[in-house]
DNA sequence: TTCAAATACGTGTAGCTACAAATAATGTAG
DNA sequence: CTACATTATTTGTAGCTACACGTATTTGAA
């Protein structure tokens, strides 16, 4: 459906508005699907991605701030992130020996065998994006690469 | 930059998966352009979203329904931001006397005239996008609305 | 008419975001 | 070595999201 139709707003002032809402609406719609099917195994989206980082860095631990740098919304706060794993038992977290003030976060083997659980499921999300062929992807990517300059 | 420089991830399982990615963090990236143009006014972008909507409708009053359907996150609380907006005396509430379960919201003449300092300042907002041409984010909104299918 | 279903809205809760401020450890200039 | 800046992380607060449940009102079928 066209954003004109999803959101009842008949014109836009300027294609780049439009460009504006229809990003932020795509998103939301985007978002919207992985929560549903993260939902089954109790995690958010913010938390599979902090998982995810953490399995890129196994069996090396991880710093706050290397997962922050990582995460696809830098605002979010992985402190609290990595509380709401650590409180699950998909993650450990202890004080770094070489530097007190930096904390190592690591995965522990229920944190892997979750996530391996989801990979499979999570080929299937993807899926929902296949309306566009792979070239159509591509160039999609490369558009937003130069949006954000 | 490239989404790979981004958030420092080599390699995407597929273009769809790096899709998935770069729409989401790009989509934040935008929201927290907007964030900051909002903020010397003290409005969110969702109670800047419901205002610009009751605008739409003015001097007609809408129902919590009409802006919960012309929402750009649909799943906000349509309801919880007008009590914001109302607690800001940007919008008036009263219960639409036709229909007891509705509620009347209408703009304010001190709401107008907010959205109105507003327009000037978001013409700039825009420009962030400028980055492509209008060829560009035409196509950039069509493969948008082919991807949702 | 009557009562169950549908509709419109509000509320409660857990989790997340954005931002500022606090705390603690480390680095460094003198 | 000391004072100060810097760095890494945590905490506090206001606002938003997602979802489920609650309440009031209206609709409509028997």
């Amino acid at each position: 459906m066209k954003i004109e139709e999803e959101i009842r707003q008949g014109k836009f002032q300027s294609e780049y508005h439009k460009l504006a809402i229809n990003l932020t609406f795509t998103a939301n719609w985007l978002t919207r699907q992985v929560t549903q099917g993260l939902k089954p195994h109790k995690l958010t989206p913010q938390q599979y991605n902090v998982l995810r980082i953490l399995r890129g860095q196994h069996p090396n631990p991880a710093s706050i701030n290397l997962i922050t740098e990582r995460m696809i919304d830098k605002m979010s706060n992985a402190s609290r992130l990595v509380d709401k794993l650590l409180a699950k038992e998909l993650v450990e977290r202890t004080t770094c020996p070489l530097d007190r003030r930096q904390v190592d976060v690591k995965m522990t083997k229920k944190g892997l065998d979750l996530l391996e659980k989801i990979d499979i499921e999570s080929k299937n999300w993807d899926d929902n994006l296949k309306a566009l062929s792979k070239k159509e992807a591509q160039e999609l990517n490369s558009l937003l690469d130069m949006l954000r300059s």
